[in-house]
DNA sequence: TTCCATGCAAAGCGTTTGCACACAC
DNA sequence: GTGTGTGCAAACGCTTTGCATGGAA
């Protein structure tokens, strides 16, 4: 049932730590620098595997590239109709207003909500402001 | 600036409004019943615009085609992780607690929300009772 | 020794696009 | 008549997969 342990599957997990929601072919370069050898074949396996697992989220966007999340915790995710950025919520994100909203969701469609992928666009503060 | 008419997008449009959140191919195929001269092409191309107008709304899953929900007001979409049915929550769910979350998002991210794209995974009523 | 994970390259699939033609205006 | 939308088919980009090999257990 566990898997086997790889030196790829390692740097791929210590670089998607250390990135901003990238894109798979992201991972990919940025491992490229240290191991070359590293093929992108290997990076989706292993994205795709962590994800499936629970390990990490795979956010879908329409004409675009899946991005990749290290953190599986439940929360939000924004990204700013100007400038592309992608924002999460954090720890300081009520956590009652999440039950409450699944509670709501519950009431209103009959699912038990397991899970959230949640995706909101805006205007973030630095676009608001002056530029991006 | 307004779109020249045309038989096929009111097609599309009438089409989609029937049906629950179809992929492009199946608009394409439930059209093609009646209509078999249209192209997919011309399907991906109608539906794409009026996506991009925010005449309707374009959802993306990990792993699986976009589909077109002719909804485009608020409202959540919970898939079943079982069925995989996609259902909308409706005018029933609290306004007030989708404005709170966006306060809150605001006050997390400094992102002003404008719209929400907010998925749910979980298990149905009809999943969790007897068979789906 | 066993068999899972890798690297590589090709295939797959959803989606977009270029072009010639048709049709709304 | 002018220019946008269509049908068709080819191209595209992201992602998965088959296969031979390497390495963990």
């Amino acid at each position: 049932m566990a898997r086997r342990y790889s030196a790829q599957k390692q740097i791929i997990e210590d670089t998607l730590a250390k990135m901003d929601h990238p894109t798979a072919a992201e991972v990919y370069e940025e491992i490229r620098k240290a191991y070359p050898q590293i093929s992108l074949g290997t990076v989706y396996r292993n994205l795709g595997l962590m994800a499936d697992d629970g390990e990490i989220l795979r956010l879908s966007f329409p004409d675009a590239p899946d991005r990749f999340d290290p953190n599986a915790h439940e929360h939000y995710h924004v990204s700013c109709s100007r400038c592309g950025r992608i924002f999460d919520t954090d720890r300081t994100f009520p956590s009652e207003l999440v039950r409450q909203v699944d509670r709501a969701v519950e009431a209103c469609t009959g699912v038990r909500v397991e899970s959230r992928v949640m995706m909101f666009r805006g205007v973030c503060a630095a676009c608001r402001s002056g530029r991006a």
